[in-house]
DNA sequence: AATCGTGTAGGTAACAGTACCTAGATGAAT
DNA sequence: ATTCATCTAGGTACTGTTACCTACACGATT
């Protein structure tokens, strides 16, 4: 039996280490590393490993638009989501464009070597706290309970600006970062609070200081 | 010379794994494993390790909330925050309760090793990705002289006022609570501001909530 | 082709905070 | 007793935020 071959691709050089780590310990895999999407893009396209372990948060181009190009390009290889976040939207996504295997990385080392070898032999694995989340996702809405985290239903660029609020920034200050009107982030500002359901006249900066460690 | 004691905290099964890796390498350290901050606040409490390496970003209790627990009690232990975010407030807090390495989680493993290193000679260590924040608190300092005089030529009814404006209250509800008109806690906050020499739009709460603890 | 989410931008009104004034009451210190 | 700091309160102007709107462009989805 050949040598497979793994990617792994975190912008974060500690979780590349760990996993690492773990990974050659078996003597079974070829590692082969990257620290950001496009790189990891690069090495998908020229060197075609079997497993690819993507991060989702990483600058630049994410985990998920490099899983996605990979499967419009119909390129056969198995992927890998690891992920800090448990969120359901992404998740459904993620099984949309093929991936195979979606690990918290809450979730203990072994469990991302057996997620890793089940992939290698044609499964699909998932976090149990994924399926965990999913589950009770699934009957808070059967509840007719509404969202309790309103957080995720902030958009891309709304979580950016919920950063520069935190950051006591005022909407003219932060348009001049995004280069946007200052009309634009006060429409940002006002949306938010509209999804969060928050009123008064600090509630968002309130709500951003309080968030500030998952934003 | 003894062998050291490194508490790791980290609710990432990979970040502590990858770490202890590296760490254990140099035969120089023992290390103790948490995955809470509550864990590790008992751990710093029972165990005294020599230092801390505390993510800040735990659920529950963060790796900050830890830190400033521990800072209060006066336990003497070196504090290294690991965290993904470069926050600015949250840098610049970290500094006010004596922690002594800021290390991002982006950064190469040998530079976490670097941070460890310094810290346990007493220095202290910073990511370069963060050394510029130290560059502008700095000046800040430096240009604005009147930090921690000015906090000190605030009358007791002005602390009152400041800390309640620390609580996000307006100067309305600050009225409420004082029983006085708005316009003198709008007077209360404006010759603070002068006392202080703040200029803009949330300055005095930005200043309150940086110096929360001694109000 | 039509719809939807998102980001962009503008308008208007109301409310909150900042900046800079004046000024009376009170109590402590010289 | 007079001065002084402090707390109190009011006026006015300006800036910033919230709370409502409308509207268009663009890409993704259907």
């Amino acid at each position: 039996m050949d040598i497979e071959t793994v990617l792994i691709a975190d912008d974060h050089a500690l979780i590349r280490n760990g996993l690492q780590q773990v990974i050659e310990q078996q003597n079974l895999y070829n590692i082969i590393e990257a620290d950001n999407g496009k790189d990891a893009l690069s090495i998908i396209r020229d060197k075609e490993p079997d497993v690819a372990i993507l991060d989702i948060e990483m600058p630049g181009m994410t985990g998920f638009e490099v899983a996605k190009k990979v499967h419009k390009e119909g390129i056969n290889i198995n992927i890998i989501f690891l992920t800090m976040f448990k969120d359901e939207t992404l998740f459904n996504k993620a099984m949309d464009i093929g991936v195979k295997g979606y690990v918290l990385k809450e979730n203990t080392v072994s469990e991302i070597m057996n997620c890793l070898k089940a992939v290698m032999n044609g499964k699909y694995y998932l976090s149990p706290a994924i399926s965990d989340f999913l589950v009770r996702r699934n009957t808070d809405l059967s509840t007719g309970a509404t969202d309790k985290d309103g957080f995720n239903q902030l958009t891309p660029t709304e979580k950016e600006v919920l950063k520069l609020v935190s950051e006591m920034k005022t909407s003219q200050e932060i348009a001049s970062v995004l280069n946007v009107s200052i009309k634009t982030i006060q429409n940002h500002r006002n949306n938010m609070c509209n999804k969060l359901d928050l009123s008064g006249a600090h509630a968002l900066l309130k709500y951003a200081m309080e968030h500030s460690e998952r934003i």
